[in-house]
DNA sequence: GCCAAAAGTCAACAATCGTTGACAACACAT
DNA sequence: ATGTGTTGTCAACGATTGTTGACTTTTGGC
């Protein structure tokens, strides 16, 4: 691996850690070289500017593997969603989301790459357009609840209950039935 | 109503329509200043600062009409959210906590406001915590769902389903028991 | 060892941010 | 009408932002 090869490797993690969990606007690029131990300037060389980092950061974020049908996708889920240390430094998809998805800059971007991706990925699982809506409406919804108030030293609740929850809020996504 | 009283109102309501909708950080106070056709400078007169007029606008934002029983939330809230127009230009407290509940310098505040008066009255309703956590995680889930992704032009739903799905969710957060 | 290309460093830029203080315009009681 | 306190206007400030160009250092083939 070249040296430029590094840099831009070590920009490009800092960025999606700062940029995924903070939001677009909210991170300045030169905490993200400070984080990567790297002159600001290069932001510009090797991205174009900020929204080129921020752009290269999406690169196959939202790749979903394949599962066999509901009941493996909640269970891919769950596990995706519990096995991740909730203090970890590594952002995931879900902040990117929940972070970013509304920014006026950078929310179409990332609306589109989630949208060609993921949801099409957990449409063909569950075969069915208005529960893979709903489905992703509870994995948002308790994230964001999990993440930004509950679990934000007001009201924490333990992983296993975390879990029984999630799986609660999934199942109902996938039983749903649309009115006749 | 005299005219400070007037310009301090027009700051207000201007505030609350745009920090809240697009988050405290992206909003500038000249933004602000210009919507409610007042000067810049008039805000640290008469709040303080930016957190000042931040925090004015929180002041009663959360606050929530007591109701019977688990099934006159789920009505509650469906009527909340569905009676309100697509398009209005005006927020809610929705707005108000997905856009800045995750805030680093204004989160804790929301939080804590939206802590001290929504969830105590949700759970005074559903009278168990873990119920009333995964309420307001519904609530979030299909909100963030609807506003920016499902409905923001890649896959809209019309407004009978989403009362539906809305109100599924709403009631599979209270169906839900704690595993033994 | 030499030299061109690559990679990194540094200072400065224009723009924008929140904030401040001096000043002008106004209202209103005396 | 006069003077006082309220309200609004304006310009400027220091700080921070993304970006750029000139410069120095390092790398690697000859």
């Amino acid at each position: 691996m070249t040296k430029a090869e590094k840099t831009r490797e070590a920009l490009l993690n800092n960025a999606r850690a700062l940029q995924w969990r903070y939001g677009y606007s909210n991170v300045t690029l030169r905490q993200i070289a400070k984080a990567a131990g790297v002159d600001v300037a290069l932001v510009s060389r090797y991205f174009g500017g900020k929204l080129g980092l921020f752009e290269a950061t999406l690169e196959g974020a939202f790749e979903f593997p394949r599962v066999g049908g509901p009941e493996d996708l909640v269970d891919l889920v769950v596990h995706l969603f519990t096995s991740h240390p909730r203090d970890s430094p590594e952002p995931t998809i879900l902040h990117l989301l929940l972070m970013n998805a509304q920014d006026e800059e950078v929310g179409p971007l990332v609306r589109e790459a989630q949208h060609s991706a993921m949801q099409t990925g957990i449409e063909a699982a569950l075969g069915d357009s208005p529960r893979a809506a709903l489905f992703m409406a509870a994995i948002l919804g308790m994230t964001v609840a999990e993440k930004s108030m509950f679990l934000s030293g007001i009201a924490p609740c333990e992983s296993p209950v975390y879990e029984a929850q999630l799986r609660h809020m999934l199942n109902a996504a996938i039983s749903y039935k649309a009115p006749t």
